[in-house]
DNA sequence: TTCCTTAAGGAGTTTTTTGTCCGAATTATA
DNA sequence: TATAATTCGGACAAAAAACTCCTTAAGGAA
C-alpha cells in the first residue's frame, strides 16, 4: 500500500542489525534467515545502504555488516529517501507531476494532511527506538516461520 | 507512494465521467485525451470497471461509457478495492502477512492510526463530490498539457 | 602460504505492471 | 443494406521490480 519490497527489506534489515551488539558484524545470511527474505536480493540492498553510508561492511571471516557509527538515530525517512528515491515526499496521490496548493488535484486538500502525517511519522521513527521495541519481544520483524505455527 | 498507476487512472477517469452529463456516453478516447493517459490501457481499466458494475458501456455510434445509475456516490474505497485488490486495507507497512494488534511489527502502533486515516478518507470521498470540485475549475484532473504552459 | 569465509559487483532471469495492437462484435445512421 | 464508429477480448511487447547466479576481491585463521 505504501512501500516497495526493497524499502521493507531495508528497514527490516536495519532494525535487525540495530538490535545486534554494535561492532560485531552481522552476516547477510543470518539477516536473510531471520527475516525470511531472499539472501541474494537482500545482499544488493545492504550493499546499497553501505554506499549511502548507513552501514559498514567487512569481508572475509568475521565479516558482515554493522550500523555505521552514529547511525543508530537514523530516521526511517532517511532510509526511504534512499530506497524510494528523493521524490518520496513530493508525490500527488493521483499521480500528477506537481503536488502543491496551487496545482491541486481534487484529492489534494484531503490528502495533504494525511501525507504530512506519514512524513512526520517517518521522520519520527529511528532505528534505535525500533530496535529497542523489537528487543522487548512484543513486536515482530518478520512473519512467524512455519516451525513456530501451531502444528496442523 | 500509495496507489498504482491503474488505480490513479481509474479514479481520474471515473471523476471525469462524473463531471459529464449523465446518460451521455463518454468516449474512451476523449477521456484518455483529457487525462493524457494511454488510451489502450485506459480502455482495459474501463472495461474492468464495467465488469464490476461501476460503469455501463455502449458500443457503436454514440457509444462510450457512463456511470451506472446510482454510482455517483461510489466512494474511492469501493474503487480501490477493485483496482488494488480486496486486501488493500489489510496490509502491514513492513510487509508482514498479518497486521493486527496481536501480531504487531515495530511500526504497527504508529502506522495504524495513519492507515485508518487513509481508509476513512477513501471511504469519505465520493465521485459526485470530487466531480463537483473539478467543475469549479479550482482543481486539476491531469497535468497541464504542454500547450497550456507558458510559451518558451 | 594456503584455505575458507565473506562481501562486491556484474550479468542475467523471472515476475509483475504497464502499455500496445489487432480482429471481431455491436450499433446508429445514411 | 452498407458504412463508420465504437467497445470487447485476446495476444503481444516493453518496462520496471524482484530475484538469482557466478566470478572476483579481500580478510582471518590454520
Ligand atoms: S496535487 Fe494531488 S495530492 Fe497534491
Ligand atoms: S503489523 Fe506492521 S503495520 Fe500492523
Amino acid at each position: 500500500m505504501v512501500l516497495s519490497r526493497t524499502s521493507q527489506y531495508a528497514i527490516q534489515a536495519l532494525i535487525y542489525i540495530a538490535t545486534q551488539p554494535p561492532g560485531e558484524p552481522v552476516l547477510n545470511r543470518d539477516i536473510a534467515d531471520r527475516l525470511n527474505v531472499p539472501a541474494a536480493y537482500l545482499a544488493k540492498i545492504l550493499q546499497s545502504l553501505c554506499k549511502h553510508g548507513l552501514l559498514d561492511s567487512f569481508r572475509g571471516r568475521l565479516g558482515g555488516f554493522c550500523l555505521r557509527e552514529g547511525m543508530q538515530r537514523t530516521s526511517l525517512m532517511q532510509v526511504l529517501l534512499l530506497t524510494e528515491g528523493p521524490d518520496f515526499t513530493k508525490s500527488c496521490i493521483l499521480g500528477l507531476k506537481e503536488c502543491t496548493d496551487e496545482t491541486a488535484c481534487p484529492m489534494h486538500f484531503k490528502w495533504k494532511p494525511v501525507k504530512n502525517k506519514i512524513i512526520a511519522m517517518m521522520n519520527d521513527m529511528h532505528l534505535e527506538d525500533l530496535a529497542k521495541a523489537v528487543q522487548t519481544g512484543k513486536y515482530r520483524l518478520a512473519d512467524l516461520p512455519a516451525a513456530a505455527l501451531p502444528a496442523a
